[in-house]
DNA sequence: GTCTATAGGTTGATAGAC
DNA sequence: GTCTATCAACCTATAGAC
């Protein structure tokens, strides 16, 4: 490899345009669904044609493939941390109020996007791409491996929390606060010992 | 008025074919999604044509309308329980155990059917139609007009355990006990005083 | 109540000029 | 990288014969 010749900033332009695409199909998907959206509607939006777009993004599913992708590494940064964390019976709650801790604002719209489009996030998961659906790994490394089911589906609950307080709250448009400090509550309440 | 003929069995061969036109949308609906799946899919699992589905419901909206119907009786008698109860503060934890308890496959299927398709409910609540959302007048029945935007939500959560522990469970393809188990275990845990 | 046939519109994706 | 132009496939819904 002889080297780029700046070596700083490799594609300044086009990555710029790809996160404008993800974040508008991310708003959209989340507004009208995965069918509901067409590539149109997206390159519109943008204020560019289908072919424009199609030239950054192969397919409509490549685009939603992205998105994921970067909720994956979410899961991946708390795994991580999970990892350097000393087990004792304290762990799952102390993990579950950081996850709920850590909540932006683009997080929230994340969870909303992955929420309205479950179904295309079971689609994919089905497939060869295997992409990781949740907080399985997660689960498995506080708990350990002797577990039961019922306790692990309890476990996931505990994390839950601020995806259902926020759907909730989104029926009767309670504001972040709201939903943060109600999940909190909840995960609490959960891993009660 | 002058009164029908017969007048006891006004359409038996009509209502069954419904009844069979509504189950087999269901399990659709559910499974691709209200956009993913086309009245001709609807019709041929049906052994009958487009045009013949149509004679029954005007629209695709329509059947989409009337399973969300079937839903909102099911809340309709867990309200009129709740306002026979004497208002104490276990009111919550035995609505919502009763609620959890008195599920039925065909609940969670009911269930499983409304998740799949909560941006449709929302499009139709939206409209003129008025269509109730879920458990808004059973809380405000629980607690009272006294209580905060934060306790109305968190009470919701308590309700909606079933309803996120099979989400989580067909995730893992749990069985139905472990999942209604682990709903009332999680009920219980939040609605202790 | 069920059928065939079709109108009228949208979709995801491609070809090729600039 | 962006555009115009176009495609085959698909959809909901309607009309009218039986």
């Amino acid at each position: 490899m002889t080297g780029s010749e700046a070596g700083v900033t490799p594609r300044p332009r086009g990555i710029a345009t790809r996160a404008r695409i993800l974040s508008t199909a991310e708003r959209l998907f989340t507004e009208r669904g995965f069918e509901g959206t067409s590539i149109r509607d997206i390159s519109e939006a943008l204020g560019m044609t289908k072919s424009s777009l199609y030239h950054h993004f192969p397919t409509k599913d490549a685009i939603l493939i992205a998105l994921f992708g970067e909720r994956g590494e979410e899961l991946d940064e708390l795994l991580a941390w999970v990892r350097e964390q000393p087990k004792d019976d304290r762990l799952l709650r102390r993990a579950a109020l950081r996850w709920i801790d850590q909540a932006t604002p683009e997080r929230l719209d994340r969870l909303r996007f992955a929420r309205a489009n479950q179904a295309e996030l079971r689609r994919l998961s089905d497939g060869p791409e295997a992409i990781q659906s949740g907080f399985d790994r997660l689960i498995d490394e506080i708990l350990g491996p002797d577990a039961t089911d019922e306790d692990r589906l309890y476990a996931q609950l505990a994390f839950d929390t601020i995806s259902a307080s926020l759907r909730l709250g989104d029926l009767h448009d309670s504001d972040a606060d709201t939903v943060l400090a109600t999940a909190r509550r909840a995960t609490i309440a959960l891993t009660e010992l």
